[in-house]
DNA sequence: CTGAAAGCGCTTACAG
DNA sequence: CTGAAAGCGCTTACAG
């Protein structure tokens, strides 16, 4: 393993301006930066990011700002995964600070977000609700690293989160080796929660479409779906309808099926919650498809410290996570 | 943070001393090494792993025992995790080095691992073929840290593995959820390649049995199952039949009957190879439920650092992996 | 059995 | 623009 010492010695310079070379500093000749960044790249040297975090007494500090939204599995998951990195490379003085807010005040997000930049701050994890604006702030704070969570902005900034997209897709197929010849589903769509609702049902459709006989009725739209469900259903539910889809408020209807109609049926639905996780156990839905939100907090967390601390420049703007399949056996 | 400055202050004892104690040292008053540790306890004393493992020149030296299948994927899976552990914590000093022995020679594997035990070793990881005798050479080496991969040996030595039981109940799940009434699956049982096909087998047949309407035709056994394949299929291939699950040789059973019976059929599989992969995409197969050798093999790595460097003692004596359902649709 | 001291590979005031 | 020096929290010969 190559050190600092080593390049000092063959360029006869001191170890301290092989330090401020590699670190970027500025008051360094350029000439001689150059020289031992070449030398540095020629030998492979990498930083012992050990050494670094022990030598400097500097915290790096990154503020992670998630939401809140109507399903608190989702948030608290997430959050889980931030603290666990956290927890594991705290040793490095590495801190992250969830800062939670509501899904429905993104302009608050954008606050907070403004307020924190302004701080002895290193890192900026977000899952960013008004996307150009937080845009701009990236802008402006180039010495920060930012990564997106859960939805992307583009390209241009590191990114980890699910493929909602994807999931739908695999419901959707699901659903296609489940339901029997003849059978349809009811496909219901309703306005969209900002997050993963309109990519899972994108999913899901584009899914559908691809089958010579697409066995979907719909997709009904409706504004308030759960106040018109009765007569949509009153109208949809003919004798080979065998399935629902929707990717809101699927567990409710579920739910309000089998109390008002009573006959079995074969639901894959998308995302998790304790409705869901029930529905599931009394075998009132066959599968669903989710994301994994704990791994993506950590993953996150992680690659910020990867970032922070050993210079990686990751090849891939984005890293995408695996869609899970649950079905019941899965839940023991 | 307290570090051992702090405790050597209150003590009135060199830093050496707290160190010495810390570390389990030998040549320590014991009244002095109890106080310390006491008192460490007492503060909530964490060594700091980076400052140790700077400090230490030594290495420290893992091997890791695993196992040439006839499914490679799963052999270079586990292989790929194990180095990207190893790489991850290079910087430590943590090396593993691994040695891979066949399946069918196991007497070659616990030769290997006895002469490892005498090098300069802190850690084993080893998907153990011969149990009791891999006990018996951990037994005779309580100093070096052992661990099993894959294969459990039993709650005394940390355990990394899937549950191979259950991704069998899970792919017996998925059939029943997909076939449609009165179809029938014809399961094909044969000899053991010691490591995953009995555990699927038996985890199937016990899920299967808990259905009223139990789908099952057999399990037919056979003790050279392709051989036999054609007699077997002649006598139970009724119309009903709608599946075949086995648990080896599965692949080549879903081509020879797509060659010889050309009729649609639906599959659901335990495990991974390129051959199923095909299979998946051509649709000849609808599901599988498989491990996570990658993932295993990189948390068995990790696992071991944080015991050799953190003294972590973990609370579960083992870590069971999630199996997961591939579909078509997750391979793209 | 104990402690003073050197050192791991870095960072970073401080002085020039 | 550059370097000597102190120090991060540990480990470990060495001397006693």
């Amino acid at each position: 393993m190559i050190k600092q010492e080593d390049i000092a010695k063959i360029l006869n310079v001191s170890r301290t301006t092989v330090a401020r070379a590699l670190n970027g500093s500025e008051n360094i000749k350029p000439e001689t930066k150059e020289k031992i960044i070449e030398l540095a790249k020629e030998l492979g040297y990498k930083k012992n990011p050990i050494s670094s975090s022990l030598a400097s007494k500097k915290k790096k500090n990154v503020y992670a700002f998630i939401i809140k939204s109507k399903n608190k599995y989702y948030t608290e998951e997430i959050e889980r995964g931030l603290k666990s990195a956290e927890k594991e490379f705290k040793f490095y003085g590495f801190n992250i600070n969830i800062i939670k807010t509501d899904i429905e005040t993104p302009e608050k997000q954008l606050e907070q977000l403004k307020a924190a930049v302004n701080e002895d701050v290193q890192g900026i994890i977000i899952i960013p609700l008004l996307k150009e604006k937080v845009k701009e702030v990236r802008n402006q704070n180039p010495n920060i690293v930012f990564t997106t969570l859960d939805i992307n902005i583009d390209q241009s900034i590191f990114h980890v989160g699910p493929n909602y997209f994807k999931s739908g897709r695999i419901a959707a197929e699901i659903l296609i080796n489940t339901l029997e010849e003849k059978s349809k589903v009811l496909v219901l769509d309703t306005v969209d929660d900002r997050i993963s609702s309109k990519l899972y049902m994108d999913g899901f459709l584009s899914r559908m479409s691809e089958e010579k006989n697409n066995p979907m009725i719909g997709p009904v739209y409706s504004e308030h779906l759960m106040n018109d469900l009765d007569d949509i259903l009153e109208k949809h539910m003919t004798k080979e309808v065998k399935s629902i889809y929707a990717t809101r408020f699927l567990t409710d209807i579920v739910k309000y099926i089998g109390y008002r109609y009573n006959i079995p049926m074969k639901i894959v639905g998308n995302g998790m919650s304790d409705d869901m996780k029930i529905l599931i156990l009394e075998k009132k839905v066959l599968a669903t498809v989710v994301e994994q939100p704990y791994e993506e907090g950590y993953l996150a967390g992680k690659f910020m410290f990867e970032k922070l601390y050993k210079d990686m420049n990751f090849k891939e703007a984005s890293h995408i996570m695996e869609s899970k399949i649950i079905v019941r056996e899965s839940l023991f």
